[in-house]
DNA sequence: TTTATTTTTCCAATGACTTTATAAAGTGAT
DNA sequence: ATCACTTTATAAAGTCATTGGAAAAATAAA
């Protein structure tokens, strides 16, 4: 049933309004709210004092008089309230506690053993989530549990559809929960997360469309469109790695032909390492890695090739031109305004980050490129569990820090 | 400045979620629309009668008892406002009257000459639509012009941001029209509109994520992403045509290589007969178009199909093998629930049609294709001005019909 | 000191909703 | 046929978040 018109919606939408006004402009006298919003001078007073006795908003001294009495500055919280985020990924489970700007209070992280999967890494998530609330304390000012996960996810359900690593399919995580804990839970896609993240907490606030694109082990992509996460009819979008480049190519997995993932990814890279290798060509990895093949790792890849070594040289040429004509349909599917590279790949790889840009920026479609821009993640350290809370935030307060 | 609360909107909220009631379920009893709506039944009242006053809905008669008073049954008038619909393309503006359920009422169609471009065509259209609004009575009861475009159109600020054909540049079309004829005007790109209209009068009504292919001219499509219409960063989205299926395919135009378009639309299709026919391979389309190449048309080539013709057999197998290459990279990227595929190539074409559902359902990931319906557009031939509406009735009252 | 101005708050009025009560119109058992 | 009960529709009264106007508080400028 359709939410209906009452009373208590106007109220929730002004206090709403009122508290991402203070949020953004804050220090702000209640005077400059009514006239910034519209709103009358009376509603302001009564929701701004609600919201000080919920710890969300506090009075923080005077401002200058602009020629009569001095205004009483009001301020945001963050603190007020806080949340839990939850990042699983193949290898640990990353629990934080975090404030209302996704600053992270305390952190802790449970590593995943190899071959735990799933009904039992669903357990170990759930216990290890309770572990984690023991040093937690009043719950009563928690706004709730953000979990992110790889995969297919169904946000809206919160039922993780397929995960092929973790062995997992159609789990309604987040209804057991919700059960277990008592506390609000949401569930979604970790790519999409933290494009999300990277919209409202890295500098993407002018970007109303922002496509997010990490290579790394695999190929992943977040999208926000009109300023939220863009998800498919159930949860399943955004499968770029699967996305046909060249219609000759190798046949995948995945059915198709040609996928991106074949190119680009880690897998692809070793791979052709290797035959390098094997080939007898000259290059720097080998001896970077000890000679054991075993050895090669991200950062022996990228050591040879600040070295100029011309066999990785010669790769990232190859990742460049593929991935770019992937990205150059998305532009032209999407036109986002804002693209942001990210994943092992790209980090501390300047030159394939400028290949990437220049060749879609040449490629795709005149009036899809005016304005459009590059970056490479700025989320840092924390940003698994910051992107679990954007998800949170985004749909409690529509946040955009 | 953003809306705030205030009594009008939970008014207006629920006069219009009791309208979209009465529309979907009715006849209805007053009584039944507050059950089902969980609005009290005085409500309900207050609001049908003002309904009723605006001529949007009417009694009509009663129903059966139910062990108590008769129910006095109300019903939605699709007739109680009117709407104007325009269509804009390369040979034609169309325009037409329709009611609240997008019928046509009446609809003149004004050609346009060759080589009528640029700010003459613009002229046109809005001189066009001057000259229909004079067949159009109480003007006070239409809501508004909704008018449809090719090209790349922002609909948020009603600007043709490009179209090449009809060589427009950001043109401000919908302030035009507002400040010339005093009414709303709606305006967006033509593909998206009739993707649009595919889902809410065209049987796609639970699928929220649709997309609606074209291929003829060229290759268009139209994505509805959660029930409404997806639009890029500033109207330019969904350039289909223009995604590369071939990374060592032949260069287009736009800048990228191996793009759809070069394969499967008319201008691609027709140098394919050309250079059959000049090659001396046996086909049909020369004795179907008295030997004169100038008249090879669509419905030629697919006369010959039908009839057996083994170049042109051989033409669709190649379109359907491009085709679904792209298909499936937008199945992957947005997993959509019901695929529509229109336009003068895949009229009449029911080969081609199969061809390309069986593709994609075994080339695309086997958690998107779950569910995944095809169909053919069933807008009929009205579809241009019925898209129009579609616009502007999902922007007013959210209809799907 | 007086006056004007700005900020904040109190209070009554507004208006759209809900609940309660009432009337109208039916069903069905006695 | 009568009476008890239902269902539907509306009227009257009550609820509550908003607004506008007035008052109070605090300050700058004259």
């Amino acid at each position: 049933m359709r939410r209906t018109g009452d009373l208590k919606l106007i109220q929730e939408l002004n206090r709403f309004i009122i508290l991402d006004t203070i949020r953004q402009f804050g220090p702000i006298s209640r005077s400059d709210i009514a006239k910034k919003q519209g709103i009358s001078p009376t509603t302001v007073t009564s929701a701004v004092n609600e919201l000080i006795r919920d710890g969300m908003v506090a009075e923080d001294g005077t401002g200058e008089s602009k020629g009569g009495r001095k205004p009483i500055m009001v301020r945001f919280c963050p603190d007020g309230k806080f949340l839990i985020g939850v990042s699983i990924t193949n290898t640990a489970i990353t629990i934080a506690e975090m404030n209302l700007e996704a600053a992270t209070k305390q952190k802790k992280i449970y590593p995943v053993k190899a071959g735990l999967v799933s009904d039992l890494i669903i357990q170990y998530v759930l216990d290890s989530i309770e572990d984690f609330l023991q040093s937690v304390d009043d719950v009563s000012r928690c706004l709730g549990i953000s979990i992110i996960a790889p995969g297919i996810v169904d946000a809206a359900s919160g039922v993780i559809r397929f995960n092929s690593k973790l062995r997992l399919h159609d789990v309604p995580l987040k209804d057991m929960a919700e059960e277990r804990f008592g506390l609000k839970t949401w569930l979604d896609n970790d790519a999409n997360a933290i494009a999300l993240a990277e919209k409202n907490f890295g500098g993407g606030l002018n970007a109303d469309n922002l496509l997010f694109v990490t290579v790394g082990e695999g190929v992943g992509s977040g999208l926000v469109v009109n300023g939220s996460i863009f998800r498919g009819s159930r949860g399943g979008a955004g499968e770029f790695g699967h996305t046909t480049v060249d219609r000759s190519g190798m046949r995948c997995d995945c059915g198709n032909v040609g996928c991106l993932e074949n190119y680009v990814a880690w897998p692809a890279i070793y791979s052709g390492l290797l035959s390098a290798v094997t080939r007898g060509k000259e290059t720097l990895v080998m001896d970077l890695a000890d000679g054991d093949m075993t050895r090669i790792t991200f950062d022996v890849f990228r050591q040879a090739l600040h070295q100029g070594d011309q066999v990785c040289q010669d790769i990232v040429d190859e990742i460049a031109s593929y991935l770019s004509i992937g990205i150059v349909n998305l532009v032209n599917l999407f036109n986002p305004s804002l693209i942001i590279l990210g994943g092992e790949m790209i980090r501390d790889n300047q030159v394939l980050f400028e290949r990437i840009q220049k060749q879609v920026m040449a490629q795709a479609m005149g009036t899809m490129v005016e304005g459009l821009e590059f970056r490479p993640t700025v989320l840092g350290a924390d940003f698994e569990v910051k992107a679990a809370a954007a998800v949170l935030l985004q749909d409690v307060f529509h946040f955009s820090l």
